[in-house]
DNA sequence: TTGCTAATGCAATTGTGTTGCGTTTGAACC
DNA sequence: GGTTCAAACGCAACACAATTGCATTAGCAA
């Protein structure tokens, strides 16, 4: 019984790890956020649950790494998540765009990253092109 | 006598503040710098001053205020500090190269950045390429 | 030179995020 | 259904950039 989301636990278990509670409702939180969310507004929406604050830490950490979610750290320097784009190719493939009023990260999947000619001797691991501004929702009461 | 950087000092007293040693000194190391700096970047720059480190803190807060320096978090969520002035080197018409191993940027002035075509309603206003990796120094040990 | 108060130095504190470690639990297997 | 065990969790302690409180110093106008 209890049909729990199971589109979300789904994909949290097509990536190898486990569909726990804190993983769901985090994801879930996330995907119907209108801007991006720092770690104290998750902890406020979710504290009907109980999760220690570490775990909700360590939700947004593995959804970073597992490519399911941009960090950035806004201008009052605390990092605000938000979901990635899911059938987007690898991030250092193509730009993203970060908005400065709602701190949302959008992965602009159609904008390719070229890995430039490097001087002599240097080496690269990833690419990044990022642009900042006003997203089309913020644009719209600037 | 002691003919000490007259325009500092006299562009600090234009706007109303007093010329102190600290002020004189944290300006003229940002003008001179050729990326943001932190405020542990600027303590290891001018330890021989031995300024407190609140008053670095305390001087940069008041050339944000002022309208002198620009203020922004990096993606290490720590402040890094750059000078306002209209003169500056447009770092955001070039890549960056960050090496991981010694942690240090170099300007790639010959890697150009093109603001490329947003989504609808999206509007820009700073783009940002840049490469990590390892330097020419640091890729020979690798 | 003096007087006023902006600015400083130092200690304590805050806010955000991380680490160590013993305990619980998701899910694979039977 | 039960068993197993590493992944994930909860809690306490920690790290570290930045801020605040307050007594002292010093820039500069008069
Ligand atoms: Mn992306
Ligand atoms: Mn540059
Ligand atoms: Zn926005
Ligand atoms: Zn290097």
């Amino acid at each position: 019984m209890n049909a729990v989301t199971p589109n979300i636990a789904e994909r949290i278990r097509a990536l190898g790890a486990r569909a726990t509670p804190a993983r769901v409702a985090v994801m879930r939180l996330l995907e119907t956020a209108e801007r991006a969310l720092s770690h104290h507004d998750i902890e406020l929406a979710l504290q009907a649950n109980g999760f220690d604050r570490v775990t909700l830490y360590r939700v947004l950490d593995w959804m970073v790494e597992s490519g399911l979610a941009h960090r950035v750290a806004d201008a009052q320097r605390v990092f605000r998540f938000s979901l990635a784009a899911p059938d987007a190719p690898a991030h250092d493939r193509h730009a993203h765009f970060r908005c400065e009023d709602c701190g949302k990260v959008f992965c602009l999947d159609d904008v390719p990253v070229t890995r430039p000619a490097l001087p002599k001797g240097f080496s690269s691991s990833a690419v990044e092109l990022s642009i900042t501004g006003h997203c089309g929702h913020c644009g719209k009461h600037a």
